[in-house]
RNA sequence: GUGAAAGUAGCUCAGGUGGUUAGAGCACUGGAUUGUGGAUCCAGGGGUCGGGGGUUCGAGUCCCCUCUUUCACCCCA
């Protein structure tokens, strides 16, 4: 019997494990030099843990599973509530600020589509305890830190930031009740992907009020901070969040990665729990759906049953990055080949286990090693080890009884005869 | 969950209106080459034509169902 593998999840050949690698590497490094530090937790969780910060609906989207003790557990979609429990359980040993990342799997029972698989990775860094909007500007910088690391520039991707909380302030000035706002934000949040007349159309659905809805169009078009004041009068709230934005840009700029970011008045992110900047991370084409996104969340710890602490972080997914990284032809040039130090060929059958030692001793050394498992011919062993990519290949016969072994250089093809106690002498 | 398109060898694809034993290129294995790789030439292995049912003397080809993939919608933590 055939078992097809599961719908929505990948294999990882030799190939694509060399990406997936390369890319995890890379947001592990990035990570690191940036000041974070790595945990994970359990991948499943249960069920409740999703509920609390997403409600009902997103149980639909979970793999969800009963524990023979009739414990209701899913498959983790997300990693930030395990985050939460993690942090709220040590929060008063844990030195701050917490800066720590993870590149957890996760599993959402979605249908699969273009750049959206039901298991995938994401890095996701956390800034926890720091309500300076610096530490907003250190995890977009930690983004752009990456994407420049692995040659995206700002030809092929864009940080589009803005603020729930300014855009709340903005909104109440127009005269939208505070319970309004979050039905509205789900339409403003479409309003990019969506026709104009669509968009409006929306909108009559949520605003009865002709005048408030003028102004919210008349809002949603502002492509400046500094529109922002022309368009409305602003409060003192709306204005203190209008300035934090300027100073997150103005940091941008202070780190070096302000041509990448720019200011995006429709960015304001699905999720009801973000309170502050929010930001998402587009190809520059907008031809893809989102890379990654986030923002600042300072009552998420609170509702996890800990106290009320500001955090700030970000989730980038592996799928949409790795079809980026494809079009603009990144991955060729940079994954590192397989690589084996020495492939140690014999002449034929009487030097066999002489080859295997040779290889065993090469192994201790801990260089990559390999030999052939039948004493082909010797033709057929260079080509494997030109199939491995072996730098080197020694080969083992008669000059061995003279306690010499052949090492062949395999990228000049150079060979040269040398002392069999001298080589594993000068191996370092 | 809704809608559309596709599925033939490991991969990319040929297979006029149904008709012998389903083909090619690449990849893989072996040989040409008995101690020298990447090239070339030759040969070979590999398919229940996604699966099931139906129509037919006869189905890769026509019809129905199903699975998977892709794309869009819903959603996007």
């Amino acid at each position: 019997m055939k078992i097809p593998p599961v719908k929505g999840t990948r294999d990882f050949y030799p190939a694509e494990m060399a990406v997936r690698n390369w890319i995890i590497d890379g947001w592990k490094k990035v990570s690191v030099r940036n000041g974070f530090e790595e945990y994970d937790g359990p991948i499943f969780e249960y069920l409740k843990m999703f509920q609390i910060k997403s409600g009902d609906e997103i149980v639909e989207q979970l793999f969800s599973l009963q524990d023979r003790g009739g414990r209701d557990l899913a498959l983790r979609p997300e990693i930030t509530p395990t985050l939460a429990r993690m942090v709220n359980q040590r929060i008063n040993s844990l030195p701050k600020p917490i800066k720590w990342f993870s590149v957890p799997r996760l599993f959402r029972a979605e249908r699969p589509q273009k750049g959206r698989l039901r298991e995938f990775f994401q890095w996701n860094i956390d800034i926890i305890g720091v309500d300076d909007v610096l530490a907003d500007a250190e995890v977009i910088f930690c983004a752009v830190d990456y994407f420049r690391d692995i040659g995206l520039g700002t030809d092929d991707i864009v940080v589009k930031i803005s603020s729930r909380e300014m855009l709340a302030a903005l909104l109440q000035a127009i005269g939208i009740v505070e319970n309004e706002l979050e039905l509205l934000y789900a339409v403003l949040d479409k309003r990019s992907r969506l026709p104009d007349d669509t968009f409006e159309q929306m909108l009559v659905e949520r605003i009865a009020d002709e005048n408030k809805r003028e102004k919210i169009i008349e809002l949603m078009c502002v492509d400046s901070i500094e529109q922002i004041g022309d368009c409305l009068e602003l409060n003192k709230t709306a204005q203190e969040s209008v300035d934090e934005l300027g100073r997150l840009f103005e940091l941008l700029g202070v780190m070096g990665v302000g041509d990448y970011c720019v200011f995006d008045i429709g960015i304001v992110r699905g999720l009801a729990y973000y309170t502050g900047i929010v930001f998402e991370i587009y190809d520059k084409a907008s031809e893809l759906r989102a890379i990654g996104g986030g923002g600042r969340y300072d009552n998420l710890l609170k509702q996890f049953g800990g106290p009320a602490i500001p955090a700030t972080g970000f989730g980038i997914g592996d799928c949409v990055l790795g079809i980026l990284l494809e079009e603009k032809g990144l991955l060729q040039k940079q994954l590192p080949e397989r690589n084996l130090d020495y492939f140690v060929a014999c002449v034929d059958e009487s030097y066999k286990d002489a080859a295997v030692k040779v290889t065993m001793r090469l192994r201790s050394a801990c260089f990559a090693a390999n030999f052939s498992y039948k004493a082909a011919k010797l033709n057929k062993q260079l080509k494997q080890a030109s199939d491995q990519n072996a730098n080197k290949c020694i080969i083992v016969g008669d000059e061995l009884k003279e306690d010499k072994l052949v090492i062949k250089d395999m990228t000049t093809g150079e060979q040269e005869l040398i002392d069999f106690d001298k080589f594993f002498a000068e191996l370092k």
